[in-house]
DNA sequence: TATTGTTATACTCTATAACTATA
DNA sequence: TATAGTTATAGAGTATAACAATA
């Protein structure tokens, strides 16, 4: 799991995604809740790219970036352990998001050996323009959906997660 | 998107996936669909390698079988932008599951510049071991829930699809 | 000219193993 | 001894660009 960044295949901007899947046969497949799931997922994660444009933003940085926010100070291992990765793969994650100066890896005042991660000034500013964004991202992905059906759909979902 | 894989970053069968975001501060992630969305999947594909396992086979090679099957002759090409992918990312894909004695790679009667891809006796004894096992699989990961929430589920989730 | 499969190239995600510095 | 970050290595997903064979 975890794919810190799963949708953005390629970086140069361009996404076609047709599917003319129109004529196939897809014999049991749509009938599979977990089918159903990840081409959902797919679009979600497809309009997210277009919602958080020009930032080059996927949602698994997004969900590190507002970890770090809420939990400042928390280790690279910490994060890691939290998102479902490994430590040695948050280090390109980190590494990536600090270059974009983004984030900021503080020495820890206890430990020596790891860091206190941080937003910077300008991770907190675009931070603060994103969620909003994403919200509304969300909010227009489930529009066909009355909000009792977004809300089952949300509950539905966790508890699939517990499930596990 | 696509990601013919994605949930098999490695294969060294060795899923360890704790999250101990418990203590962790989510800020609004909890309350965006697009997350419990990715949350519910990964869970999914989780115990899908477990489902089919030691078989070694992902969700999206399982599409890909499916399609194989269900369309019987159907080119790399088509085969891509059903699934969604480069058709120059196919041919890897094709090339594992070729290698691994399940999908055959025949001529095509009429286009000598492409094959005709249909399963091998091997491909179709798997598949027909495996589509019991992953229905009941996929079964399972709703049994949280009523035979009418999981038709509602994956009315949701069809819906938020098309409104990609 | 356009299309099919392919290869070369380039990212990203992800993991394991081993190393360094610290605890 | 155990843990945090790192690097080396490896495998899969994905794409674009370009090429040969064929349409």
């Amino acid at each position: 799991m975890t794919d810190i960044d799963r949708p953005t295949p390629s970086d140069r901007r361009t996404r076609q995604r047709p599917s003319k899947s129109g004529k196939m046969a897809l014999g049991p497949l749509p009938e599979l809740v977990g089918y159903n799931l990840r081409k959902a997922q797919v679009a979600v994660f497809q309009s997210f790219q277009n919602a958080v444009s020009p930032h080059d933003m996927t949602p698994g940085q997004f969900g590190v970036l507002i970890m770090i926010k809420e939990n400042e100070g928390l280790s690279q291992s910490d994060l890691g352990s939290a998102v479902g990765i490994d430590r040695s793969t948050m280090v390109a994650v980190i590494d990536r998001l600090e270059s974009r100066g983004l984030v900021i890896r503080a020495p820890s005042p206890n430990d020596r050996r790891s860091y206190a991660l941080r937003l910077s000034p300008e991770g907190e500013k675009l931070l603060d323009e994103l969620i909003p964004r994403i919200q509304a991202h969300d909010k227009a992905m489930v529009k066909d959906l009355s909000a009792e059906e977004q809300a089952q759909l949300i509950d539905f979902l966790r508890r699939i997660s517990r499930a596990g």
